[in-house]
Parts: C-alpha cells; structure tokens; sequence
DNA sequence: ACGACGGGGGATAACGTTATCACGCCTGAC
DNA sequence: GTCAGGCGTGATAACGTTATCCCCCGTCGT
C-alpha cells in the first residue's frame, strides 16, 4: 500500500484560513482549551462543519502524548468468549471515543507472538488488552514490553502480585458450582471434558476437582478435547461404551453439543442416562434437545471491565489491581439425577 | 485519558545515538531506501534490537502520507457472519502489516452513523471498509466522505456503477438454489421466514420468490423475525399449527435452530412433518437432531476479498469494481419430500 | 492620568519520522 | 597530478497538531 493516495482531508490551516483565524485558535475552539472570543468560535465552527474537518489523531497524539487507540490482542476472534468480550471492549471504547485495534495471535510460538505484538504497537496505542484465553494469549501476555499499560482479560480468579492488572472471570466458582449441583443430584462422580489447556491451569478444571475433592467422590482422569462440536462427539462416542459415566461437565458449550449428539447417535438419553452441563449459554443450546445447562458468562462486561482497568491504568492512576465476576449456572434440561 | 503515560517507547535518535550514525541513517536502514554501508547497518540494527525500538507508524504515516490502518465499520461484530468477516480482515490485513480497526455502527440513525464514522475516521486510515449486511452498515456506506478509498462487504450480487467497489455473496443465487431444491424433492412451495430485511432488498428472499415464480408454484407471504432464535421460535408455534406448511427457508441458522425447537415442542418432526433449511452453515447447526440442511456462506473469504479490493483502491488501481462468490447449498438431515 | 494586571490570540517550537538537499570523500580517467 | 563524477552520509525541512511564549490592548486602581 505505497502509492500515492489521492484523498487530502482538510487540515486546521484550512480551517484556519475559511475562519480568518490563527491555527492556534482553530486548535482552541476545538479543544476547549482556553476561551475564544464568540465571534470567533462561531467563524471555526461554521469552517469546521462546511469543509468537514475531522482531526487528524496521530499528529494530535505525536504532539500532545494523547493517544486515543487501544489494542487487543487475541488468540482468536470468532468464539463465542473471544467475540463478546472484543466487543464489550469496543463499547466500552467508543464511550470514551477511543478506537480499538485487534490483532490475532496465531499461535504461542514465540516468534509468531512477537509479530503480532510488532504489528499492534507499531500503532500509537495508549495500551493494550491481552485476552488470556488460551496458550497464544499467555504467551502474549508475558512478551509485552515494559513500561506499556497492560491489562489482561481471562478467566482466573485471582492474580499473583507485581503482574498486569486484570479483568477476570471466575471459572474455578463456576466448575465448582457445576459439579457441586450435580453431586447433590445423587451423581456418584462427575466426568469432564477439558478444553486444551492453557498451562497448568485451567479454572473450569480446578473448581471440579476442588468440589470432588471436597465431597470425597472419585476423581476420574480429565479427558482432553478441542474446543469444537467434533471433538466433543469424539469424547461422546467413547462415553456411550462406559456405563458408569452418568454426569458430563464440558469445557464449553461447542463440546456439549457434540457430545450429546454422539450420545444420541448410540441411543443414550440426556438426561435419563447421562447429564451433560456445558459452559459459555451461547444463545443457541438454550434452543437444543434437551436445552442445555450451562454457566452464563458476561464477556461483553468482561470486555467492559478491562478497559475501564486499562483508562484507569493510563490515567495514572495507582493500585490498579483486577475485577472478578462469578459466573452463574443456568439449569436447564439436559441434567437430572442419575438413572443408569 | 488525559493524564500523562509515564512509557516512553524509544525513538530514531536514540537508537540513531546508541549506534553513532544519523537519524536518517537509523530511517535508511529500516526501510531500505537506500544503500547504506554493513558496517553501519550492523551498528543500526543492533542498537534497535537492543532498545527494543518499534517504528511508530503515526509519526510516518504524517511524514510519508503511507498509512497502515483500516477501518472496518459494522453494525454488529458477534453475529456468525460479522464475526467470521471481520476475521477474514484482519488476517488479510495482517499478511500486508496493516493494522485493522473495529468501530461499531449502532444503529442506522445519522447522528449515530455520523458518530461512528468521525470515530472511525479520527485515526489515520487508509480506507475503510463497510460490512452492509443491515441497515447501520448501508447507511454508514452511504454517509462515508467523498474521496476516502472504501469498500463494502454484503450479500448483494451486482453493483450500481458509481457506488463504492463491493465484495459479495450472492445471496440471491443461494436463495433460489434453496427453494429450487426443496420444490424438486416434491414440495407445493417454500415458505419463508426473513430477518430485518435491510431496505427493501435481501438477496436471499429474492432469490426465493424468483425460483418460485419461475416454477409457477405459489408465493406465501414473507414472515418477518429478527436474527434470533428467538424469534424463530415464535414463527415456528405458528406454523405448528397450519398444515400447508411443508418445507420453511428461514433467513439464518439461528431463525431455523429457534423453529425446529417450537416445531418439536408441538409434536411435530423435522423433516418427516416439515422440511427446515437455514442459512449460513454455522459449526453447531450440523450437530443439531437432526443435523440442519443450511447454506455454507464463506465469510472469511468475503473478508479477505474486501481487504484485496481496498488495498487495490488505495494502490491507486483503476476500475475497480467487486467480487461475487456462490454460497453452497449443504444437505443434511432437516430436509426431506413432503410427507405431511 | 498613569501604571499594573490580565486576558485574548498570534507567532513559534516541538513531537518522530521521511524526503530532499548538500557535502565530502573516494575512484577513475585524462 | 588534477578534476569530474558518483556514492554514502549528515543536515535540514516538512507533515498536522498542541504547548509555550509573548505581545497587545483593555480595564481597574490609585
């Protein structure tokens, strides 16, 4: 994108000139800055609206050090999360007349993730938002330079001291919750169906085994599945040979669906035979056969709570630390007490 | 976000000091313009890599007029459609190093069009590009500034000469391969239920009314819903209980899912009752019982067809004029010849 | 009536980069 | 040996904006 680019917006010297004005004042009128005689203010107003001059932000923000962008970097955008999350930030950002950046960070390979963080900060981004959904996101997350405002967004539920602040959610309740209500249906154990999991940790998983744990109810081996439909049919295929699988908790909605669908294809019943609890209430599984239960997560307020982290960082203000929301579990018709 | 950001990135004289040579120097190594000699570019580039310096794109981009932003204006981002679109950009943006802003148009309301555009349009883009898949974004194309490079995403299947360059997906073409398909296997005709129609167009609903009319077969009225399951779901308790309907084309997966749910409630069955198809193809709709015949629209090409085009606009290439791609038609369990 | 004070607005500089210009040195040819 | 030419490099200007400085003029106090 070299060539020459026809297109010349007008600039405040223009506007300077229709208003008989210096370019100083236009600056003023706009800005608000220092008071302008009526007169005037009303001659760069009328300039302003007849050429349409629009301010050209980046030599605003070389000159002022404001900066009006923030950048997102995300490890996906399409998911369900992913995309309500990118937009609770977006609204939140317009509010503030702010502009939003996204960049995808293919994968957590070092050099891939430091391509991406190039190109983001290569515009004059006030801060950066890290979604820390996934592997890509952490690793992006601890390869951000120094010195930039930082906020991350994930699903954690609380944050060592000294790292960037964060907006959470908090899956470990919510795994916790899931698999409580299910034990206190007279389920004997819960199995679970994990997401690809970021790291050590993935607080949907911990919140299970802390409420297995705790209820003295076996713990069976987690089983690993994508995050898509397909994988969760895989799971659902060999599930259907087991008879002491009663209770299934997925990783997210995407598995549950494909789960349930494997099981009926070998003509189990959910939930006379098998309870199944998904994760995320996209809009859908309340519509499936059986409609799912599931846990209701606010991405869009996740999204609004980082960046209202990220103003408050970029403001200067001190001890900016994390929020954490508790999702909640939405009983719907796919679980009921064991009849195997 | 008005309060002094204590980061400060380093700059070309610093890395043009930590390597003793010019700033213009630092400037010719880095964009390769013009011989400069190994010893120098060596110094050059490691002082960069040891500051860790990132060009800063605002300061260039004023200098050099080459900008690196676009700007994707859309009334909506978490949609299937608009999600999958917006990805499409942003990895063909991605390829060519340009950044990708996201403002969101909430409504076709011009104050509010307006607003978004000037927000959109406050950073320094190179063009923008226009997703016109509802109202908001239509009226949004049509209130862009004169002389800025912009191109529209939608589901048209032509263009008016004048108007903005396009990248389609003929609706229209994947409305009348539904309907002629489900009048083959047998049915009297095809019933309809529409989303908000933008303007008095939509592609997929002419495309069923002409493959109705060009069969002779009869052409009920359009039943008007929203996107959501919602809404289908009431259409679906209607035409529960009207036995001439045989075989319903509903305008996206969402409206089918919402339908064949109020259809089960009532006791009816898909397709041994009524035949569904959607519109879209999204992941879960082929876990669905049964599995949903629908229409696979590629919207990451879509997206990445519409970054081709504006990048060839603002190349400064003549006639430029759109891109058309078929969606296609998928069968699957939800369609059957008429049994009712 | 004269000086001090203050407010409005223009002139100027600066942000970080790249385009243009100018200079000095080295090379090659007479 | 001298001069022309070219190439590599540094100096300078410019992009559009805002911060700072400063001047001018009007007003108020004594």
């Amino acid at each position: 994108m070299a060539a020459p680019n026809p297109y010349h917006a007008p600039v405040l010297a223009d506007v300077a000139r229709a208003a008989r004005v210096s370019v100083p004042t236009v600056s003023r009128v706009l800005n608000g800055t220092k008071y302008v005689a009526p007169e005037l203010a009303r001659r760069v107003q009328a300039a302003v609206a007849e050429l349409g001059y629009r301010p050209n932000v980046a030599a605003r923000s070389m000159r002022s050090g404001k900066r009006t962008l923030v950048s997102v970097l995300a490890g996906a955008t399409t998911n369900y999360g992913y995309a309500h999350t990118l937009q609770g930030i977006e609204t939140a950002a317009r509010r503030s007349n702010m502009s939003v950046t996204i960049t995808v960070v293919e994968s957590g390979e070092e050099s891939l993730v430091k391509r991406a963080i190039d190109l983001a900060l290569s515009q004059p981004t006030a801060g950066a938002i890290v979604l820390e959904f996934d592997r890509a996101g952490i690793t992006a997350a601890r390869m951000m330079p120094e010195g930039l405002p930082v906020v991350v967004a994930g699903g954690g539920s609380s944050r060592r001291a000294g790292s960037a602040p964060a907006a959470l959610i908090d899956e470990r309740a919510a795994g916790r919750q899931v698999t409580e209500y299910l034990l206190r249906m007279g389920h004997r154990t819960v199995h679970h169906v994990a997401g690809p999991t970021a790291g050590k940790h993935s607080g949907r998983t911990d919140g299970w085994r802390a409420a297995l744990l705790a209820a003295d109810a076996p713990v069976p081996q987690v089983m690993n599945a994508d995050w898509d439909a397909t994988s969760g049919y895989r799971w659902g295929e060999r599930i259907a040979g087991r008879d002491d699988v009663t209770a299934v908790f997925c990783g997210n909605d995407e598995i549950a669906i494909g789960l349930m669908r494997a099981l009926a294809d070998r003509g189990l019943r959910v939930p006379d035979d098998v309870s199944v609890v998904g994760f995320d209430d996209q809009p859908l599984v309340a519509m499936w056969q059986p409609s799912l239960t599931t846990v209701d997560q606010d991405f869009e307020d996740l999204g609004a709570r980082a960046f209202d982290l990220l103003e408050r960082l970029v403001d200067g203000e001190p001890n900016v630390t994390y929020s954490v929301a508790t999702p909640q579990l939405v009983v719907r018709e796919s679980t009921a007490p064991p009849g195997r």
